[in-house]
DNA sequence: CCAAAAGTGTTCAGACTACACCCATGT
DNA sequence: ACATGGGTGTAGTCTGAACACTTTTGG
């Protein structure tokens, strides 16, 4: 929650640069001490630097993205950042200075790199359902993608391996678990 | 031209921005002081950070690049910077900095949204011929395409028109011209 | 008439899309 | 037995790739 003019509207997490100090490690560091995440895929988006995009003066922000599973998002909320909280991206309208546009190019960025990376890997835990992972890509793209078409391109795509286990949920046909075959990125044709 | 140690290597056009200016209009600003050209396409492409990049100390720079038409480079040099030269890429190995990374980055931007936006209309004049087009192409991608399939899918992605003028160049066939529908990038499938 | 660039269609293979039913499990 | 999510194949359409000859001009 940020003070006038932008009273009561949320943020995205950011700081200061030491001089000492890249803008990963800069943006590491931010994360970590706003969040507790550590150790996720980080990727540097763009440079925002409009001259009244914080009205208490000049700010050229370099904003990075990171990509964090579900499942890993433990918040841990210090003292300092009491106010932190994850939102879905439907709400996170109205955000203070130019942060919805930031935010706004960051998930332009993700929807385009899902169709010819495998970056997907970095929003997914280790092992997981062929569902699951059509899930993620459903979410991001926002629209229903075909379950015998998905599986058969993500599998010709060869970045999967078959883990060989199981997983049962509920009273259903228990799933195959799946992992990436490598946590590298990787540029290639996936999803149309 | 540049100093220890960077003796007798070229450099991309740079310079600092002021308090009161964006990286844009410094991009501007710089490309008109040193080459004198204007009113051309300008893209960020992204921030360079890295501690040591300059010797001598901190240097963040957020880099842009400029698409600009063959025809147009009358390149003006001014006293202050006599040294600026044109080069092909293939010419523009072994720079000063890390300006071999910021360069490549370049061309691999450029190479991989010329398949899926119109940009390519800030390298050509406004007029031209689908020959000169193919060649741009070409150039970029680094390989040959096939004319007759080249034909088809620019004509079919919707984004030039006929001018019904002709141009003809030594003892040929006159070739039909044709300009670009807009000039604001437009994303969609072009060139596989 | 010759040299050189402009211009033009068809065929084949692979990719993408649409679509419906059976399977394995817990309750 | 039933409810629920997991899992599978085929036919039709579309897209991309390969490929060679005719046209128009100036010299």
């Amino acid at each position: 929650m940020k003070k006038s003019p932008f009273v009561g509207r949320w943020a995205l997490p950011g700081g200061l640069i030491s001089d000492h100090e890249t803008t990963l490690a800069a943006a590491e560091r931010i994360l970590r001490e706003e969040t507790g995440v550590t150790g996720v895929y980080l990727e540097q988006l763009m440079t925002f630097d409009e001259l009244k995009r914080d009205p208490a003066g000049r700010v050229v922000s370099v904003a990075w993205f990171a990509l964090l599973p579900d499942g890993e998002l433990e918040l841990h909320t210090s003292e300092k950042y009491a106010g932190v909280e994850w939102r879905p991206i439907s709400r996170a309208k109205n955000l203070a200075y130019d942060h919805n546009k930031i935010l706004q190019a960051a998930v332009d960025r993700l929807r385009a790199k899902l169709g010819y990376t495998n970056m997907v890997w970095s929003l997914l835990p280790t092992k997981f359902s062929l569902t699951e992972l059509q899930t993620v890509y459903e979410i991001i793209l926002d629209r229903e993608l075909d379950k015998r078409n998905f599986r058969k391109k993500i599998l010709a795509a060869g970045l999967l391996k078959a883990t060989g286990s199981q997983r049962i949920i509920g009273a259903h046909r228990p799933a195959a678990l799946y992992s990436f075959k490598t946590k590298k990125l990787i540029v290639t044709n996936i999803i149309s």
